[in-house]
DNA sequence: TTGCACCTTAGAACCATTCCAATTTGTTGA
DNA sequence: TCAACAAATTGGAATGGTTCTAAGGTGCAA
């Protein structure tokens, strides 16, 4: 089974759970966000799936984004007022922003630190999720 | 002396330092930013300094708050797609967002949790700032 | 095979922010 | 003291990202 058909699976799977239907739309959205790991703009996304697709509209790609997102395969960032990114990486992270480059990095974080940084929080405070950013600037690319 | 003396003080010091003046528009937006800390956007910051200053414009508003920004005055925090939030609170903090009540409350950092936070960072990143957000719901209010 | 809920679409509307050109204000040095 | 120049403010127009709306398509369920 190819790798696409997999992840179109697994998309098909999620959807259902939430009680909604796999389309075409969420089928490219999804794999075009898996295939390019770069943090992408609702327009660049736009852009990329219009090769596969060429009659999607820039609405759909917002409402597909925004089911990708609810149905917890995608996430949303945002730092910096712009416009709102899309990264299909579930694993707990951090981003990285490179001011020079302007480029986003994941960096992995590991369980224990997620904890101690819950720690600070004072009683009465009960986090869902922590976002955690860096800004600066990379000597040396990474993957 | 009264606060808002002093504060006006320090302003027109650190705008000094940038080779900036100070006026009558900066001042008042200062204020009101030190005045009700629950992180404005530039909206109400605008609303509060009308009364002080009924013929202000939002863009000076924008313009005032961009400065306070640039002379390390303030800080600009963003998360959620959505209008800019301002804080004049330059002590390390993160930022604790309630999801029923919208609010967003400082919580305080040691300095030892930053350090370990940026650990985590592999050879070649240089980080400048670390910004922390969490998500949740605060059961009993803070400060 | 008809009905109905879900999806997609294009374009209009919206909102936060920035830009612009025209004043106003403040400062400097003649 | 005043002229001249720079810095700051203003209102309104323009911009850019996103959401809304109304109309038309699609596919499961009785």
């Amino acid at each position: 089974m190819s790798t696409a058909t997999h992840n179109a699976e697994a998309l098909a799977q999620k959807l259902a759970d939430s009680g909604l239907r796999s389309t075409p739309q969420r089928e490219v959205v999804y794999e075009v966000l898996l295939k390019k790991r770069d943090h992408p703009t609702a327009d660049e996304v736009f852009a990329r799936v219009k090769s596969g697709l060429p009659t999607i509209s820039l609405a759909t790609v917002y409402n597909c984004l925004e089911t990708l997102v609810q149905c917890d395969l995608v996430r949303a960032v945002n730092f910096e007022r712009g416009p709102t990114r899309y990264c299909p990486n579930l694993r707990p992270h951090a981003h990285f922003h490179d001011e020079q480059t302007g480029k986003t990095h994941d960096i992995d974080l590991p369980s224990e630190l997620l904890e101690k940084v819950s720690s600070v929080l004072p009683a009465g405070y009960d986090a869902k999720s922590v976002e955690i950013i860096f800004r600066g600037k990379a000597t040396k690319a990474a993957h």
